[in-house]
RNA sequence: GCGAGCGUAGCCAAGUGGUUAAGGCAGUGGUUUGUGGUACCACCAUUCGUGGGUUCGAGUCCCAUCGUUCGCCCCA
């Protein structure tokens, strides 16, 4: 065909289901709002250096996922792929850590990585996100925590499983790193081909490899639990009595890796079984050495992401698009009409009604089957009889009752009017 | 990047080598030229994602290509 259509792994959110979307940025407002969580918004491309530097170049979201090209300036450009690192790096460069104590962000907008679509996931998709900076204590991680169960809760979702595990600091992760290919390069022929290839990239993934035998192998692994330092202990312990305290259940699972080299401490995933291979819809976990790493100073961490056309997925499951209810739908026709029509919707809609006019001009009978599909409570009606005396008929169209009144006095107590359109709708 | 399935109208589809491509929804016009949700009638794909091939003949078989879906890798 030669029409345009979208890329692949991009698609258009139709005004059928922007209700889903407007209803998750509210209540996601409103939570983070009454958090003390405050908006930043930082472009959509950055530096590519950036994300190299920031989640590490072995990994596969450099590696093989980002959308990176030069511009005009032979700048190397990345769209970004994920959203901690454009605050982090925005949190330095205006010295945000000099307003002193704790800063809590968030943000939400698309984000790009070159994969191949699949269910739950795209190329361009949306992220929600959260960061707390300047705060080392295991409350931050509780907090954050509870801040997106408490959306997800709030949405009305179910089913959730949250899983935590720490990764310790370097130290820790680096001598785990170690026991870990000592105990499976002895299976390393039983492994399946990808794990074969992680052994000396990225060890820590073999674990939650979705291959039977792998796993078979795997579930006799050494534990990152056992290598974590007494701070790294104590910190976990705490974040789980802190979880514990909120009434937030959690399960513990060791196997559980975060992807990108950013994290340390605690990691944690929020997932689904209702949505298919790519069930996490909430992932984060503390990144202790990001802000230095990026040329700030040492600045402890903690924050999340949520995927947003995931969790909508969850929402068109379990409930309906929110309907606004229109006021008026406006019929008329011949010239003097159409136009006071048009004068009249909009001094309604000026008084604070929703009113849809008809700009067909197509007959009375087609302009009430319109009106019908609409949803409006009432319909305004102007033909040659009413533009001659400057009147309308009022007709309600649930009791199909219908009274001609003058234009004036329609506008006149919008009070009134307001009672009762609210008293006649569903 | 790899594997499998699928591509017929705006949407859902029937069709498995033989004259003119079912049907439903939506849309448009009419029955009712100033009154809706029902009913009835009419119209709505010279064409089956695209290109090539096999054949007397292809939506139907073959190849390629593009798109899409699900999965792997990976992640939100």
């Amino acid at each position: 065909m030669g029409t345009i259509q979208a890329l692949r792994g991009t698609r258009d959110i139709l005004p059928e289901e922007v209700g889903y979307w407007q209803r998750v940025e509210s209540a996601a407002r409103q939570i983070l709002g009454r958090g003390a969580y405050r908006e930043i918004r930082t472009p959509i491309f950055e530096p590519t250096e950036l994300f190299e530097r920031g989640i590490g170049e072995a990994t596969d979201v450099v590696g093989k996922e980002m959308y990176t090209f030069k511009d005009k300036g032979d700048r190397s450009i990345t769209l970004r792929p994920e959203g901690t690192a454009g605050a982090v790096r925005s949190y330095i460069e205006h010295s945000i850590y000099s307003q002193g104590g704790i800063q809590r962000l968030w943000y939400t907008g698309p984000m790009f990585r070159y994969e191949r679509p699949q269910a739950g996931r795209q190329r361009q998709f949306h992220q929600l996100g959260v960061e707390v900076l300047g705060s080392a204590d295991a409350r931050a991680d509780a907090e954050v925590i509870a801040i997106a169960a408490n959306i997800l809760q709030t949405l009305g979702l179910k089913n959730l499983r949250l899983n935590i595990n720490s990764v310790g600091d370097l130290e820790d992760r680096q001598r785990y790193r170690q026991a870990l290919v000592d105990y499976l390069t002895p299976y390393k022929d039983q492994l399946d081909p990808d794990s074969q290839e992680r052994l000396s990239r990225n060890p820590l993934r073999i674990l939650d490899s979705k291959d039977e035998r792998t796993q078979e192998i795997a579930k006799d692994a050494p534990s990152i639990l056992d290598y974590l330092g007494s701070n790294s202990q104590r910190h976990f312990e705490q974040v789980q009595q802190l979880l514990s305290d909120l009434g937030i259940d959690y399960e513990l699972n060791p196997r559980l890796v975060r992807g990108l080299d950013y994290y340390t401490h605690t990691a944690f995933e929020i997932q689904s079984d209702d949505l298919g291979a790519q069930a996490t819809v909430c992932g984060g976990g503390r990144y202790d050495g990001l802000v230095k790493e990026l040329g700030g100073p040492d600045t402890p961490a903690v924050g999340w992401a949520i995927g947003l056309e995931r969790l909508i997925l969850l929402l068109q499951q379990l409930q309906e698009q929110p309907q606004s209810a229109l006021d008026f739908y406006v019929v008329s026709k011949g010239d003097r009409a159409e136009a006071q029509a048009l004068v009249l919707a909009q001094k309604l809609r000026q008084a604070g009604f929703s009113v849809d006019l008809d700009l067909t001009g197509s007959g009375f009978k087609k302009q009430f089957t319109r009106a019908d599909k609409s949803g409006a409570v009432a319909c305004l009606i102007l033909g040659d009889e009413e533009a001659e005396n400057h009147t309308v008929k009022l007709k309600w169209m649930a009791s199909k009752e219908q009274n001609a009144i003058a234009q004036a006095e329609l506008l006149e107590n919008t009070d009134e009017l307001r009672r009762q359109l609210d008293s006649q709708k569903p």
